[in-house]
DNA sequence: ACAAAAAGTGACCGATCGTGCTCTTTTGGC
DNA sequence: GCCAAAAGAGCACGATCGGTCACTTTTTGT
């Protein structure tokens, strides 16, 4: 059986990089068979349905970026440097991630924000998921704690300028979209720290 | 000819509804066709092509975009409250808007960022000259006027609000989202003002 | 080495895709 | 009211969609 886990796994970077490139409803199963070497119905050999192969690679995609975002920034100790070491990781991610389709998450955001369904249900999960984990580095900024609402306030900037940066780059083709975006984010910090 | 182009309105409309609903690739013809009561064939007297369709449908949003958010603002002096009523006027477009669809600009600009063609390329022009619009406006709130990096800045935290606000409204459907946009563009416009 | 299970193929299904064609109905200018 | 032109219907096309099934090949546990 291991060989099949790694066609699995070629099977579920593909969708997500279609995905991220052309959005998900627009994803078909005869280019992903044909990138990663299979015949259409082999596909189903590892997954029951289309949309349940698009599950499984959303749900892949968000481990991913907890990694990739997040784990690097978990060995710093909780405060300022700690949540930069996130929002430059965060840029990162968007920028380098699926290589040129950009962030498969913001991208779903935004086309699933409208459509019931499993993959919007899970969206919606990690999606809170990771901005209570972000409201939880924030209260770490100072002693005593933020209160609430401003802790929901500065998620509420952080993200909008990761969203800032990624509409800048991609769609702008803004070079200096990521200097803004660091010197937006250095500002919100400067602002909560000696608040 | 006055009857062909109520048609050729309507079709516009649902072709936009449908974009902003499920994106520009899922659109389909037979959908359009029967939403605004006619045969698939019959969209082919108005428009030569499923994309040239696409292509006049987002022009139109545009320009009802303009119309929504620009001018009446338009009406007001420059200067602080002129921003404000445009950053309003976007956050009520971007709620309001085509129903249960969402704002098709944004939505197509995440889609068609790495999708090559005569849709990218309309969305870069409209945005970029909107942007330039906005950076003329910022200019306005101070004198003698802002450098340009800094007009820059500020015009890509706003437009990041607008962005936030969209996310956090539509996707994790926080009802406080129009409270934290507003509030970090007014305390932006508060930092420029005394600067 | 061998059998069972997993992996993968190819043909095919009904539905739907965008689009062209011919034909009929409707509309507007005179 | 007539007539050309515009608007639209209906059908069929080749392609592609997600999905099924019977069959073959490969892999794995023992």
């Amino acid at each position: 059986m291991r060989k099949g886990d790694a066609t699995r796994a070629r099977i579920l970077d593909e969708t997500a990089r279609q995905a991220a490139l052309k959005g998900f409803g627009a994803v078909s199963l005869n280019d992903v068979a044909e990138a990663v070497g299979l015949s259409k119905s082999g596909l189903f050999k590892h997954f029951e349905s289309k949309e349940a192969m698009e599950l499984v690679a959303l749900e892949q995609e968000f481990d991913r970026f907890v990694e990739f975002v997040w784990t690097p920034a978990e060995a710093l100790p909780p405060g300022r440097a700690r949540l930069e070491k996130i929002f430059e990781g965060w840029l990162d991610w968007s920028e380098v991630e699926r290589a040129a389709g950009g962030c498969l998450i913001m991208a779903a955001s935004i086309e699933l924000d409208d459509q019931p369904g499993p993959l919007r249900d899970l969206l919606q999960k990690r999606v809170r998921q990771w901005r209570r984990t972000l409201a939880r580095e924030m209260q770490a900024l100072r002693d005593p704690p933020l209160p609430d609402d401003e802790v929901a306030m500065a998620v509420f900037q952080m993200k909008s300028y990761v969203l800032g940066h990624n509409d800048a780059r991609r769609m702008l083709e803004d070079a200096s979209a990521r200097k803004a975006a660091r010197a937006a984010f250095g500002a919100l910090l400067d602002r909560l720290g000696h608040g």
